[in-house]
DNA sequence: CACTATACATCCACTGTGGATATAGTTCAA
DNA sequence: TTGAACTATATCCACAGTGGATGTATAGTG
């Protein structure tokens, strides 16, 4: 499967997989990861995000996996999942693609507005 | 009307406006420009192309134009875009969402992959 | 003569998203 | 103590955005 096939990733997609790069998040933690990451500018709801994970199994961007916490900070309820090589290298592209559209829109004599933090 | 209102803007939203960053174009010049600086990466077809304009001149972000090229160059069949101050603001909002979006994914230790061109 | 390019426009099917709803246990303040 | 908010997963409906086909018409090229 060839990761460049998936390009453009849908913003979900991109911003779970983020979520997922420096450590295995179950599907909550990712919402919450999300949010707290963009300074609450980007909410991922239950719709989005459970129908997502799917396909990202099925793409093969993300893992269940049977790793969890000691007892005492984990919850029956949760699903953790982790990112693959795959689901890796696909980010990478797409990064690559987003750098690409800012440099793209530079040379076009664009500049990002200052924002309001 | 909130420039942030409308971010993220869609993939065909973003081209557009930078179609018409430097210069007038009319529709079928826009998909040419596209396709050109991206190097046919990204083709933005007439259903699309046709169907973004008529929201963004809904949405203020571009305007239908008179001013049209010496007849020798013309064709009539031909409608002319050019891009709005507001429409303006507007990319330059998403430019900057899209370069917090790459710092924040190499926050994450994710670098881009190097592109084939 | 057929095909490709120019130029606009509409239609259908598909994907992705937001938000509501459902279920159910926990925690915490009025 | 009770009811609201939080944790956690999952499904459903309606809507937005896209791709690609189709339609219409003219011009140019092999």
């Amino acid at each position: 499967m060839n990761a460049n096939a998936l390009l453009p990733l849908p913003e979900a997609t991109f911003h779970i997989l983020l979520a997922l790069a420096d450590a295995d998040r179950h599907g909550y933690a990712i919402t919450q990861d999300i949010a707290a990451r963009t300074g609450g500018k980007v909410k991922v709801g239950p719709g989005t995000l459970y129908r997502t994970i799917q396909r990202m199994l099925e793409q093969g961007l993300i893992q269940e996996t049977r790793d969890r916490p000691p007892p005492e900070q984990d919850d029956d309820r949760r699903r953790y999942y982790r990112i693959t090589p795959f689901g890796r290298s696909v980010v990478q592209a797409d990064l690559a693609r987003l750098t690409e559209l800012v440099e793209l829109a530079r040379a076009r004599g664009l500049e990002p507005v200052a924002e309001k933090v």
